[in-house]
DNA sequence: TATATGTTCGG
DNA sequence: CGAACATAT
């Protein structure tokens, strides 16, 4: 009797550095690939459209990839608890292939999964591959998961790495069979034209062209919006178009740039770690402290941040930006979470659903990490409240104002720097723009923000560091 | 991966 | 006088 092996796809839509897809390969005679497109996940975050299409298009890509190399890709609807162990079942497997995940829904998905499969003696084996270094890999010389980032990155960079692996070069799949349709799952709400090609070789050229290119100077323009500073790899990453430890592998070069990128994938894997460890989930377990902040509930004053008409450009600039391209650099992120947060006193975790609601890279280990990162909910042990200012964010990493005139086209017609504070126009100037007005003045936002912070005791960070209630 | 404010120092 | 630096929050 044949080795068979089902190689299920989830957040791994790639061949190449394929640990669970090159052991499958390896260990069984025949390879069955699928993807389950469960509808109770498609659902999540509003049905996150642009990740929907991003995933549809990138599915596509794997199918021809593994059709490339002799396999057909079955796509099952369902819940994967249900339609995995009948997949099993249908196609007489010995064993199941995944790559680990652990993001709460995929943990016990893949708990309940394993369980069913134990019962027909058949093993779930979940392999590494999503993370440079696995969550439960790196802990504390007590054997306490990490809270702080520096620490974390010093163990993170001295830890050996494995070397990516090459994509099968054949991969067989049952005789006769045949790819199966993946079925439309509807547009984007942003712009196609404005989004990056998906596919893992899409993906695999646009981590060539920035190596060779804007990697080196890293360090410097990563912070800055009115260039593209950053890699654009983030939703490659989501969905494990690229494998982390190709991306460190392809950027491992000598000099601050890549230094500085690196240190970024350590952010990835550092707030999966968090996550794993339940340590300050947004939704869960919010810190103490953070339990007791009184957030505003000012429903125009959200709609406003969420519609980019704030009367602060930057600000506005950012959420434009997001919604059009789903798409925002770390740095607009940072500026539009601390003006949520502070200005406007409004729960973070509304933000942090409007987010994934349309960042195509919308995960939810990064997305909390930032937020509560941005908020000063989080493990991040900073002694002061964070207070972005606005004005001087623009001016500093919007030099020139390009980033405000390219998606706020209401200020189009002023020029230079003075495009961050349109309301030292002259009024009639102003007015006429269109552009609306300050929704609250910053100085006095700020010190609102310090009062309320200080009130619920988050501007102390000594108390609950380790304690749970 | 911060801001605000005060101080110092060179042009 | 503004940039650069130091320091408190």
């Amino acid at each position: 009797m044949p080795r068979i092996a089902i190689a299920w796809f989830r957040r791994d839509l790639r061949v190449q550095d394929h640990p669970a897809l090159t052991a499958a390969v390896e260990e069984a005679d025949v390879v069955v690939p699928v993807f389950v497109l469960d509808d109770r996940l498609l659902a999540l975050h509003d049905g996150a459209p642009n990740r929907r299409w991003f995933m549809r298009e990138s599915l596509v890509a794997l199918r021809d990839e593994l059709a490339a190399r002799g396999a057909a890709l079955r796509i099952l609807r369902g819940d994967s608890r249900s339609v995995v162990p009948a997949l099993v079942r249908e196609t007489h497997a010995d064993a199941v292939y995944v790559t680990r995940d652990v993001s709460g829904t995929g943990r016990h998905r893949d708990h309940a999964v394993a369980e069913r499969l134990a019962r027909d003696g058949v093993e779930l084996h979940a392999k590494r591959g999503q993370y440079v270094h696995e969550p439960d890999e790196l802990v504390t010389g007590d054997g306490a998961p990490y809270r702080v980032f520096t620490p974390y990155a010093r163990a993170w960079l001295a830890r050996p790495r494995r070397s990516p692996l090459a994509a099968p070069s054949r991969i067989p799949g049952p005789a006769e069979a045949r790819p199966d349709d993946v079925p439309d799952l509807g547009p984007p709400t942003a712009d196609p034209a404005l989004m990056p090609d998906p596919g893992e070789p899409a993906a695999r050229e646009r981590l060539h062209t920035w190596v060779d290119g804007g990697l080196a100077t890293y360090h410097e323009t990563r912070n800055r919006l009115d260039r593209q500073g950053t890699s654009r790899l983030s939703q490659d990453l989501r969905f494990g178009l690229l494998s982390a430890t190709e991306v460190v592998h392809a950027a491992d070069r000598p000099g601050p740039g890549p230094e500085a990128f690196i240190r970024e994938l350590a952010w990835r894997d550092f707030y999966a770690q968090v996550l794993w460890h339940q340590l300050d989930a947004t939704t869960s377990p919010f810190r103490p402290a953070a339990r007791a902040m009184r957030w505003r509930d000012d429903r125009e004053a959200l709609e406003a941040w969420r519609d980019g008409r704030t009367g602060y450009p930057v600000v506005d600039a950012a959420m434009r930006q997001l919604h059009a391209t789903g798409f925002v650099p770390n740095r607009a992120r940072m500026i539009v979470a601390s003006f949520l947060a502070k200005d406007l006193l409004i729960d973070p975790r509304l933000g942090e659903a409007e987010f994934m609601r349309h960042l195509t890279d919308g995960d939810p280990a990064s997305n909390d990490g930032g937020w509560q990162w941005s908020a000063g909910t989080g493990t991040d042990p900073q002694p002061f409240v964070r207070v972005f200012n606005p004005v001087l964010q623009g001016t500093r990493f919007d030099p020139d104002g390009d980033y405000v005139r390219r998606w706020v086209p209401e200020l189009r017609a002023i020029e230079g720097a003075a495009v961050h504070e349109p309301w030292t126009l002259q009024e009639d100037v102003h007015r006429a723009t269109g552009y609306p007005g300050r929704i609250v003045d910053h100085a006095a936002a700020r010190e609102r923000a310090l009062a309320a912070f200080a009130e619920a005791g988050l501007d102390r960070r000594e108390d609950d560091r380790g304690r749970r209630d």
